[in-house]
DNA sequence: AATAAAATCACTCAAAAGTATGAAGTAAAA
DNA sequence: TTTTACTTCATACTTTTGAGTGATTTTATT
């Protein structure tokens, strides 16, 4: 479709010019007789009639390579990637009341570390693991520190 | 640099085409005085002179129209299929032994459930459950379920 | 300074988890 | 058919975990 009407617009464009064409020969042949008189003035006239379709060759050319665009059409991929990496969810931990030190207990918990090794880490007594550990559980509302693990990271506490 | 390359091939086809057209302008003067002779060709003279130049000024509008690239950079979007939803990575499991059970066990372990409802959810006891478990960590090389889910999230082993 | 929240620790008891060992049935492979 | 790996279960014992309760200290807030 849309090449039928560019050869359209061509034709109509090619029969313009070959009207006009005609039009300035017939105007030429009328210009001949008042420049045949100054003879001397051939060479210029000729000089013009040069000019003057040299023009009109390149005008006729542009018309007809407008279309003679070479389009390159570089496909520049974007790689997105759909939101792997979660960050922690401050107004959960807030909203459940967990505190820092229960947060640092939990992050070692996650890790698979037992209550002493986690007291170890902390610098702090078992039973004081023990204590966070069953707040954590009593914020979070699970049973064991497997779930609270996994809810925890569910929940995007925890990374 | 491109740049100034391209305009020095452009100005030497301008600086080509001028020369050529004095060398025309100079034949034809030459050709004048013979055409002269002729006097009802002038007419025809002064067209194959339109013509010439016409052709001509399509030649030089097709040189100078040359470098009408139009680059279209079209921007494809690729969405990466998230790390977070890896495949399960059949080789290591077997890679380490695990079997089918071992499996369903680790399964529910990361779930966060106890041995007791993993028995009951598979309709086994108890301890055959710890049994499995026990084969598990040795598998693993860890000492704790927390360990073991860990590790095997990390290895893909389970989702 | 008084108050409240957070962090620390102790103690007891019970439940759950984990170790070690042995054993029996099953299904697939050599 | 024998072997091997898998699954199942039991028993005894140890360790870890978790619940419940209470207390002290620190830290921040009013």
């Amino acid at each position: 479709m849309k090449f039928g009407i560019q050869l359209n617009t061509k034709r109509k464009e090619i029969l313009i010019y070959c009207i006009s064409m005609g039009l300035l020969l017939f105007l030429m042949k009328w210009l001949e007789a008042y420049f045949i008189v100054f003879n001397y003035r051939l060479d210029l006239f000729i000089g013009s009639i040069a000019i003057i379709f040299t023009v009109l060759g390149i005008w006729l050319a542009l018309q007809l390579m407008k279309p003679k665009v070479e389009t390159r059409i570089i496909e520049k991929k974007i790689y997105i990637s759909p939101a792997s990496q979660k960050e922690i969810n401050e107004q959960e931990i807030t909203m459940l009341g967990i505190s820092k030190r229960e947060l640092d207990v939990l992050g070692l918990m996650a890790a698979g570390l037992s209550n002493e090794e986690i007291g170890e880490k902390l610098f702090i007594g078992l039973n004081t693991v023990k204590t966070h550990s069953s707040n954590i559980f009593m914020k979070l509302d699970v049973k064991r520190r497997t779930q609270a693990v996994e809810k925890a990271k569910r929940l995007n506490i925890i990374y």
